[in-house]
DNA sequence: ACTATTTATTAGGCTCACCTAATAAATAAT
DNA sequence: ATTATTTATTAGGTGAGCCTAATAAATAGT
């Protein structure tokens, strides 16, 4: 049965859902990178990570000067967000036919005003996708975020081989380029040069006539996986 | 050439759509109309139509206790928003699945947040409607809003026959009840009886076994057309 | 025309989510 | 260890959009 919930505001949904992203990559949150990810001053994080521990439950574990992470409230306002997130990115591209590289930002307002209805429409409607259009996962309906047994890029050594897996999602620039090179999740590809200094790789990716050239700050947020 | 435009407040977005709205309906719009339909106080209203007065350019032409109309710059933005909010609402229910009872509170909240695009890929897929699913007509691209010659159907005398047209979209209780009777937009009905003094009138709907009866604050938002 | 009622406006506050500037704590460099 | 640098926190403000209570204007009733 469906929890009674209260409602939290938008931006208390954004800064939770970037404290689980930001634990989730690195294990550790700043107040520094939660204000960059968030476009907002240091002093405005400290401000709200304390209101959001003093809240009743509470929504994070804040120790001024040292850690913060989420309480199983904050954490499952996270993840619904970011279900909700991921499903509408998918439902744009796939029923609206948006490009990949415009999802991310209409999915960005969207994620806070659907209610759980709209949710459970466009997953049925999109059968219960795995996956948003970067490749990263849908929690499940019971917020449960699927294990990917993945790593970065930049780890691969020079003749290995892989599937791309997951994409950065905020830049679109970016996106625009990987599209146009094809590195795209589930795109094979093989490691054909890799400068051990800078860290530039050269890939060969399977069914594309050119080869992609890629510097170290986006192979690291790249994702691939061994097996297809 | 789509202008250039400010983005204003959801609030601005809600106030500028009431007005067009009461203004459409009945020619004028008091305080205390505005306030009651949006649920905030009248001294609330004061001071926001105060605000919107002195925008640059101004939203509303504003006389302290006297009149309220919106400027073209407000109308433009009215507009906008009913367009949208009329699109999204058939979106949902032809593409999401939901009931005509459900779509427009979605609507209201969706209406603020999306982009031109989404817009603009709504329209494409349902095919440019005329129609939201409860019969109000959709404002063009251009921003023109259809004519629709229809009258009440509590004017309606006995025996003669018409076209349901549009019916109110707030009340979900009474969309449910007249979706259960048939008094439909394009149902097509006749006045079997109506009784002078308190003006309930009691309808025959074409394809429905049982007779529609409907007292006056429902006849006097439902409106019909003789021709098909 | 005067009075009662209804409607609208002003004045003063409040909450939310942000800001800047000043200060303090943690971390890195010498 | 001491100092410099970076990061975080506190203190005090701002604007949007709402509120209540007091007052004023418009309208209706006699
Ligand atoms: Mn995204
Ligand atoms: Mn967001
Ligand atoms: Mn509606
Ligand atoms: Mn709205």
């Amino acid at each position: 049965m469906p929890v009674e919930r209260e409602k939290y505001s938008r931006a208390i949904e954004d800064y939770l859902k970037i404290i689980f992203e930001l634990l989730e990559a690195s294990g550790r949150v700043s107040t520094k990178q939660i204000a960059e990810a968030l476009d907002v001053k240091p002093a405005s994080v400290t401000g709200m990570l304390q209101k959001m521990s003093a809240f009743k439950p509470a929504l994070v574990n804040y120790r001024k000067h040292h850690s913060v992470s989420l309480t199983p409230e904050g954490r499952d306002i996270a993840l619904r967000v970011i279900r909700r997130h991921r499903l509408i990115e998918r439902f744009l591209q796939e029923t609206l036919g948006f490009s990949w590289d415009k999802v991310h930002e209409e999915a960005h307002r969207l994620e806070h005003v659907v209610s759980d209805e709209f949710e459970k429409r466009v997953a049925e409607v999109l059968g219960d996708p795995e996956f948003d259009p970067h490749g990263s996962p849908i929690p499940t309906r019971e917020l449960e975020m699927p294990e990917h047994s993945q790593k970065p890029l930049s780890e691969l050594d020079k003749r290995e081989r892989a599937y791309i897996r997951e994409v950065p999602d905020e830049d679109e620039g970016l996106l625009l380029y990987l599209e146009e090179v094809g590195v795209v999740p589930g795109a094979r590809i093989e490691v054909l040069e890799r400068s051990p200094y800078d860290g530039i790789m050269t890939l060969i990716v399977m069914g594309q006539l050119q080869n992609a050239v890629l510097g170290p700050s986006i192979t690291r947020r790249v994702f691939v996986e061994k097996k297809r």
